[in-house]
DNA sequence: TACTTGCTTGGAGTGCACTCCAAGGTTTTA
DNA sequence: TAAAACCTTGGAGTGCACTCCAAGCAAGTA
């Protein structure tokens, strides 16, 4: 355990993660992220902790949860220990909504895949496909 | 071939495709529907055709194709065979983009599965994980 | 020191995909 | 025929997730 921890500036951060300083300041200001600690001068510095939050916080925008369902999870977070069974449920909503999208979505890869099959085997065969 | 066809009022289709007649009149003005046939006064009958074509546009949408690409693809419909290649094209573009959508997905739901394992055993394991 | 680049805030603006409204004409049912 | 249900239009409004702005203070470089 180092006791120098590494503190990265919002440009920094805006590097790292992909995510523009405007997108982290309305996560912070929504809730979406625990309190950023500031330099002397009131400016953020973001530490590793704050990195893999945001790195998670990825992950779940990545499942298609909206931004009002993570910020109930930060919520639950920063309640403590006696949420989990509140944070497990929805991770488990989530889950069940992911396997859904992804069901949805093989569904109609399938229909592309015949559309592209049809448009790819000469000129329509068919009237009947014509769109 | 019946000379006979099923003509449909705007809450027949609304109810069959569960598009709201808002969003399906919203369709038509964006030109996302061929141009549907009306009654001696005006009024929207949809057919079969119509909705068939409905239908694909439910499975473009459920792709997470944006509206404005599937007008694209409408346009290129009206233009005629040919503009086949340029319709395959955006196709498979668009499964391109389901396809990279599910391996994300896929990725983001092993995040969701090691986390609810993690809350499922137990009082969370090691502090490391406290979110 | 002068200059450039970076950071702060609250609030306004954007783009997407709908969603709804008002006012009025049409069609169906009793 | 009368009432109820249904349909029309252009345009305004909504919710989401950002995205940007102005004014001003802070930090790093020649």
């Amino acid at each position: 355990m180092s006791l120098t921890q590494t503190r990265y500036t919002i440009s920094e951060v805006e590097a790292r993660t992909g995510l523009t300083q405007h997108t982290l300041r309305w996560y912070e200001r929504i809730g979406l992220m625990p309190h950023v600690d500031r330099s002397h001068s009131g400016q953020r510095r973001f530490s590793d902790k704050d990195l893999h939050w945001l790195a998670f916080v990825g992950k779940l925008r990545a499942t298609g949860m909206s931004v009002a369902d993570m910020v109930r999870y930060a919520e639950l977070v920063r309640e403590g220990e006696h949420t989990v069974d509140q944070r497990r449920e929805l991770l488990e909503q989530t889950r069940r909504e992911v396997r859904a999208r992804i069901a949805e979505l093989n569904d109609a890869l399938a229909v592309l895949d015949f559309k592209i099959d049809m448009y790819a085997m000469g000129t329509t065969a068919g009237k009947a496909t014509q769109q």
